[in-house]
DNA sequence: CCACCGATTGCT
DNA sequence: GCAATCGGTGGT
């Protein structure tokens, strides 16, 4: 775990109007606790149904300096939404199997986001089951390939306005959080030792993290 | 064109 | 510990 380079664009007053413009590392911070809200889309398991989670961990993936982050290198085919504006979602495949959940920071253009990596289910559960057979309640919405597979997030999902997507959205908290942990990023080579994971301490659903990484 | 690899997960 | 499975990236 070591220094991170400071990368503040933006202030507090405008944080305070609109969650979503401000430092990339402050978005991820104040996202814990916020809810995310899903409609599972027609044609998918449990369609029509209304499914929510409160997010219990984030990862920040920084503007200009961070090599791990998926705009570091320009657009691409694959990260051109990252590039869009704050609030929009930017999600990608990995492995070939799963999807991850990420939400654009910054202003439009810059190319940084903050992946929601886990959220503690609070509607919907039951369609969160049939969803993901098997998994015990607390691991239904635990790590960002688990949590799109419960709400059925996919690339059509890429791009949309998680302000006010009626399908997919985030309403953010104003009640006080309890612990917020920190740690190193989960699954990286690049950067692996920056401080850029958030989660709630108190949670049963935060994911579980690798041998490697760097808590304490 | 080809080889390599990844912000993951679940099964052996 | 490792396979699954796809597309970005960089080299031939």
């Amino acid at each position: 775990m070591r220094q991170v380079p400071n990368t503040r664009a933006s202030s507090d007053a405008v944080e305070r109007l609109d969650p979503f413009a401000g430092p990339t590392v402050d978005v991820a911070r104040h996202l814990i606790g916020a809810t995310l809200e899903r409609i599972i889309p027609s044609g998918e398991v449990g369609a029509g149904s209304l499914v929510s989670g409160r997010i219990v961990e984030t990862e920040a993936y920084l503007p200009y300096v961070d090599p791990a982050c998926h705009g570091y290198r320009g657009p691409t085919k694959r990260s051109v939404t990252i590039f869009g504006r704050p609030g929009d979602a930017y999600v990608y495949l990995i492995y070939g199997v799963y999807f991850c959940l990420n939400v654009v920071t910054e202003p439009p253009g810059i190319g940084s986001a903050v992946l929601i990596r886990a959220l503690e289910p609070l509607e919907g559960i039951k369609t969160m089951r049939r969803r993901h057979r098997g998994a015990p309640d607390s691991r239904l919405a635990s790590g960002p390939g688990n949590l799109c597979t419960a709400m059925a997030i996919d690339l059509r999902d890429n791009g949309v306005d998680l302000r006010a997507d009626p399908s997919l959205h985030i309403v953010f908290s104003s009640a006080p959080q309890g612990r917020i942990g920190i740690t190193s990023r989960v699954g990286l080579s690049s950067a692996a030792d920056w401080p850029l994971r958030f989660y709630d301490a108190r949670s049963a659903s935060v994911s579980r993290a690798p041998r490697t990484h760097n808590s304490r």
